[in-house]
DNA sequence: ATATAATTTAGATAGTTGGCTAAATATCTA
DNA sequence: TAGATATTTAGCCAACTATCTAAATTATAT
């Protein structure tokens, strides 16, 4: 987990409101994409971004595929941020 | 101050290195340039992006420019960013 | 085995970013 | 006013990003 990749998946606004879903209810990528005005591929690359950055973990469930926060990273890369902001 | 641009603002190891060396204290952008291996204008484009993100404030004083964490809108970013973070 | 559904991968394209050099601007000093 | 110093602006380029369409993958149902 470093910071910069951290920063730069949630510097986009659709990254960001994903996770915003995800902290309500774990959720499959066709049910994410119905919220947004984008393909599903590119939603999909989306999801790899956040994926990439550890904010979020994903698991087969027949053929969905079920994403949620990766909570003790969620967790750290707070801890983190707060650290940083602290003057 | 929108989160999307303080977000990518920060999404630079540049651009955090030279906050936390404002935290410091203020620098003129030489100084600040110094700490880099890098051509000053490209420093200027860094420090401008942050200033574009009210993340920094700069005032003239007499050949130089000295930049400054602009401390209101640093706390703002926190909160939110802390918002944003708390499941 | 075939068709359907959910999702990802591949490949293309337009726009953005981060770096550079060269030129411009602003201030100070002689 | 001329020269030196500090910084920014302009213009260029290579690398990256976000989007799309089309094709591939994986799983379920008939």
């Amino acid at each position: 987990m470093t910071l910069s990749k951290t920063m730069q998946a949630l510097s986009d606004p659709t990254r960001r409101k994903i996770l915003e879903m995800l902290k309500k209810k774990d959720m499959a990528a066709g049910e994410i994409g119905r919220n947004f005005n984008m393909t599903l591929p590119s939603l999909s690359h989306h999801l790899n971004t956040l994926k990439q950055a550890d904010l979020v973990i994903s698991e087969r469930s027949g053929q969905e595929i079920i994403y949620s926060l990766n909570l003790s990273v969620f967790e750290e890369v707070a801890k983190n941020l707060i650290k940083f902001f602290k003057k």
